[in-house]
DNA sequence: ATAGCGATGTTCT
DNA sequence: GAACATCGCTATA
């Protein structure tokens, strides 16, 4: 069940998000992709978490319970998307990095403007899915931002995480291979 | 194909 | 004042 992984240690969680479903009902429409990209991060054990430092009023929702979603503004511009991992106050966390079109493909292209590369990237996932900062403090398992069926299998593949300083040599990035 | 750069909210020094 | 879990445009090859 995906609120047992979700419950869990970040890392297995991170991996078993990779293939399921992604479903956005915003607007009255429906999009979704198959989560392709992750990474893990590891509240307080992990400089490069938004957490590390503690709470602040960006991150608390990284400090609520599993399933919950973080979504903070990067670099001013974009949205970027989290699933919080763990019990309440472990402050864990999976960012969702990309994904493949499922649902909605028209949708998404208007909201992105442009046919290639959907919902690749973590400002281009939350860009194609209408992921905003309202949205963040839901919980990924009942509101309008859900995870939702079993995996599709594929291989994952593990390596450095992206546009860190901190921490980059551990390899929690996860990303999904056909 | 690769490199450089601007946009800009939140956090930290 | 500077850094940052980014992206797409522009220039140069």
């Amino acid at each position: 069940m995906i609120e047992a992984l979700l419950a869990g240690p970040v890392i297995p969680a991170a991996r078993g998000l990779l293939g399921r479903c992604l479903v956005s009902d915003i607007g009255g429409t429906r999009t979704a992709v198959v989560l392709t990209e992750v990474e893990a991060y590891d509240g307080a054990d992990d400089p490069a978490s938004h957490a590390y430092r503690g709470p602040t009023r960006r991150n608390t929702s990284m400090f609520k319970g599993p399933g919950t979603l973080y979504v903070y503004r990067s670099y001013g511009i974009h949205w970027c998307m989290n699933v919080v991992c763990g019990p309440a106050g472990t402050a864990s966390a999976v960012l969702l990095r990309g994904g493949a079109p499922l649902d909605g493909v028209e949708v998404m292209t208007h909201r992105r403007g442009r046919t290639a590369r959907l919902a690749e990237g973590p400002g281009n996932l939350t860009q194609a899915l209408g992921v905003t900062g309202e949205h963040d403090g839901m919980s990924v398992l009942d509101g309008p931002i859900r995870i939702e069926g079993a995996p599709v299998p594929g291989e994952i593949v593990a390596s450095p995480r992206v546009g860190i300083t901190l921490a980059f040599d551990r390899p929690w990035r996860f990303v999904l291979v056909r």
